[in-house]
DNA sequence: GTGACTTTGTGCATTTGTTCACGAGCGCGT
DNA sequence: ACGCGCTCGTGAACAAATGCACAAAGTCAC
């Protein structure tokens, strides 16, 4: 009993990073009416390697059948039960500007058991502004909205500035999870999960990426000029 | 010298993912006037272990000063200059609904070298529009504009059913690195580095550690239950 | 029912990343 | 000049994640 409670705790955190990967992906088969899928087109689909998807999978039971493949519908619903998609996780949003904005619609593109009950903003300007159907309230009645809709997720749309205070008045109405889409470290006490999103991170990233790939380009070209009596072809593009 | 090659090269992923982090945090320090900061602060600034930190930026080279820490701005330039944001890296957006709009005000924030230099759109209605003072010019114009800015990067804030066919478009261009924020995957040549953000992967990945989160009290209120006569006090809140 | 074929699930080796612990080097007070 | 205390840099131990290869377990044809 405990022992089946270790075991599902030990779901290691790459692969719940990719479980919502391969469930968008099955979504998408179930959509073109494919009923059944190998590890090896799953995997594909997912941009992973099939190894990789068998060993995740495996993690949550084994749904497959040897010699056929998964079928999608099952595999799906597993999946989005593992990620706790079958239950209700009503949001917040603080932060009407135009990411907030953004977001609220969005989020209508969403399968799964998220639901935006409400929408924040400390600018009373905004409140009382209707955004995707949806009146805007003020930063006061959190907590009211909050309790109202037993609200377990919170998403801070906010500038840097004013992150860790709409964060901290979160965590007071009792939400434990927090999805930070401001530019800036969040403390929080434990017990309390928090992600974070940020362009300027990504788009550094891939400048180093990119940068390397010059450098290398560079550097290469000089040693293909040493060795290019020797090696007409010196490599191909690694990785 | 292939050597010198190799130890560029020999940044780990998982450091270069942390590097923005610890820019930011001495971003802020300098605005704060502090001048010099030890592994330690610095690391609890970035929310990391300071071990880590020290590791991570070791891969850069020696810019400590032992019994003293490092100085916050030439640190910061190292870092800056190590993801490549010394150089000027001209950026497109694709996709001017919410997100492309929102992306558009946001940028302006960045400090690093990153300069959004065209808007574009597939739809007339938009094109022409001025969001964050410039003009949204037409999908069809992306060639001209990639090569009249040399744009390096492009990122996709479309529906996922045009992604596809925009990041081809953007890959004929020359553009080697995508940012991409619509919810699927792409698929791309070798060479090119994509990178996705999708806010409902987050909120799947918070709602499976949430749902954990509640299976392990319920379990713990359970064996606290049968335990409870000889500890009163199972467990404080693990990790 | 049997054999051939297919595809999963998994043990093992390898790579990658993290933590620990401590030696090396620096500034400072005396 | 010299020891003392502080903090970086790093090798070694440890842990996590990945890739490989194959046995186990199923379907299908006949």
């Amino acid at each position: 009993m405990v022992a089946d409670l270790t075991s599902r705790r030990g779901v290691p955190d790459a692969t719940v990073a990719r479980l919502p990967e391969y469930l968008r992906a099955l979504t998408a088969l179930t959509e073109r009416g494919v009923t059944s899928v190998s590890s090896e087109e799953l995997a594909a689909a997912a941009g992973v390697s099939s190894a990789k998807l068998r060993k995740d999978l495996s993690h949550l039971g084994s749904y497959g059948v040897r010699g056929v493949g998964y079928d999608v519908e099952h595999l799906a619903y597993e999946i989005a039960r593992e990620l706790g998609l079958t239950q209700d996780w009503p949001v917040v949003i603080v932060g009407m500007g135009n990411l907030g904005r953004a977001l609220a619609d969005y989020s209508g593109f969403i399968k799964g058991g998220f639901r935006v009950v409400g929408l924040l903003d400390r600018d009373p300007a905004l409140v009382g502004q209707d955004i995707a159907g949806l009146a805007v309230r003020h930063m006061d009645d959190l907590a009211a909205v909050a309790s109202e809709h037993s609200v377990s997720i919170g998403v801070i749309a906010t500038p840097a500035a004013s992150a860790q205070d709409v964060c901290d008045a979160l965590v007071d109405t009792g939400i434990r999870a927090v999805l930070n889409f401001a530019p800036c470290m969040l403390s929080v006490p434990d017990g309390v999960d928090t992600r974070r999103v940020d362009l300027s991170t990504e788009l550094q990233i891939l400048a180093f990426h990119s940068q390397r790939r010059m450098l290398d380009v560079a550097a290469e070209g000089v040693a293909g000029d040493e060795a290019a009596a020797s090696a007409p072809t010196p490599v191909g593009a690694a990785r």
